[in-house]
DNA sequence: GGTTCAATCAGGGATGTCCCCGATGGCGGC
DNA sequence: GCCGCCATCGGGGACATCCCTGATTGAACC
């Protein structure tokens, strides 16, 4: 028999975090489990598990975050996101970041670990339901979710504008994901330029009005 | 030693009731867990449990159509509702249905025991977030609306703090208010001392999480 | 009459924001 | 090969933000 796959968990409930450990430590390896999206960053570059079980609503920033900040650092480390929502712009969004899959937290055990084990395998996992308007979203001309205004900005544009919508200083911004204060400037006045907006508190609104937050 | 409390779990997510009885399996005597409103109401009925560990938020009805259905036919059965929403008209609904005592799902092991050692002793439990408005929607002739951190500030302070959480500039606040800079800039001051925050960023934050927009 | 407090304003300084100018290296298209 | 775009960084400057100290007025309270 071939090693167990090493899983971590990421979701903000401890006692959610419990229960997957009781009803899958039996089958795979669960290397840990955190409640943050700090911990998680963090922790997933310290273990680098097989597989990242990620809840999609977490305090500051969510599963989105998390993943955007490893960006394809890790790319044996697959992602699966886990959420009781089954929106069309969660599943976009945490898609487009990177997961590898989606379910929801109405799954049983045993199709849980058959996604654990096909997402580890390279598959992509959706729950039924969601396969429909994945689909939509990736292969149709027309998307479901897309921004026009946003797809203008570049992927660097687009990170440096969540960070800053959600007040971090430029400092901040620049110690969060590595650059020099100038090169913060540099993304923000592109932003500001693209989308017609005078400041970053404009920004801001802009930002909440469209849910990026 | 006396006889452990039985609990009934009651949540759509298999998952999350799994991790109930890890974390609680060796403190209290979990006699069932199911998954839906009318398993609910038939468990319960059938079981007799001492507490019931509620889900606000399930397919058909929720938890308070579970509440309903039982009205105060079993006395001897208290429950506790649990969410992942700290939403004030969730918590207002499931005690009004007959709830008594609500917290949220990021509770810990300890204070999840304890609240459902308490709930079953007679007391009502709430998270210390909850307890606030709770309070207000039952207890006094005025609703939600009073914030005591809010009746710190001053009349001038109180206007000063809702422009400049909307975006404006000193220099705009003070325009639009006719007052110079200079006293726009000491009710900020005051504004983000009186309220512990530390730049016009988390007063904005704070402000909209208390829809003062 | 003295005290306290809200409201108003000023000077000065540290830091943050936003713009201008410029530069380099990489990558893809024609 | 050249051109455009992206990402990275720097200097310098204008202005905004946030802090400090310190001041005056008027109204309320005892």
């Amino acid at each position: 028999m071939s090693a167990r796959i090493r899983v971590l968990v990421v979701d903000d409930h401890a006692m959610f975090r419990a229960g997957v450990k009781a009803e899958l430590g039996d089958e795979v390896d669960i290397v840990g489990d955190v409640g943050s999206v700090d911990e998680a960053t963090s922790a997933i570059r310290e273990l680098r598990p097989d597989v990242v079980l990620l809840d999609v609503h977490l305090p500051h920033g969510g599963g989105v975050a998390i993943l955007e900040a490893l960006g394809d650092s890790l790319p044996a480390t697959k992602s699966l996101a886990l959420s009781v929502s089954d929106a069309a712009e969660d599943v976009i969004a945490v898609i487009r970041a990177g997961a590898r899959g989606y379910v929801t937290k109405t799954i049983t055990h045993d199709e849980l670990l058959d996604a654990i084990r096909r997402v580890h395998a390279g598959d992509a996992v959706f729950s039924p339901r969601l396969a429909g308007f994945v689909l939509d979203a990736f292969a149709s001309t027309k998307p479901v979710t897309t921004d026009p205004d946003l797809d203008r900005l570049t992927q660097r544009e687009q990170e440096v504008l969540r960070l800053i919508a959600r007040g971090y200083t430029y400092k901040e911004v620049a110690a969060r994901i590595h650059l020099s204060v100038k090169t913060v400037e540099t993304h923000v006045s592109s932003v500001l330029r693209k989308l017609q907006l005078s400041n970053r508190h404009e920004l801001t609104a802009w930002a909440t009005d469209r849910r990026l937050l």
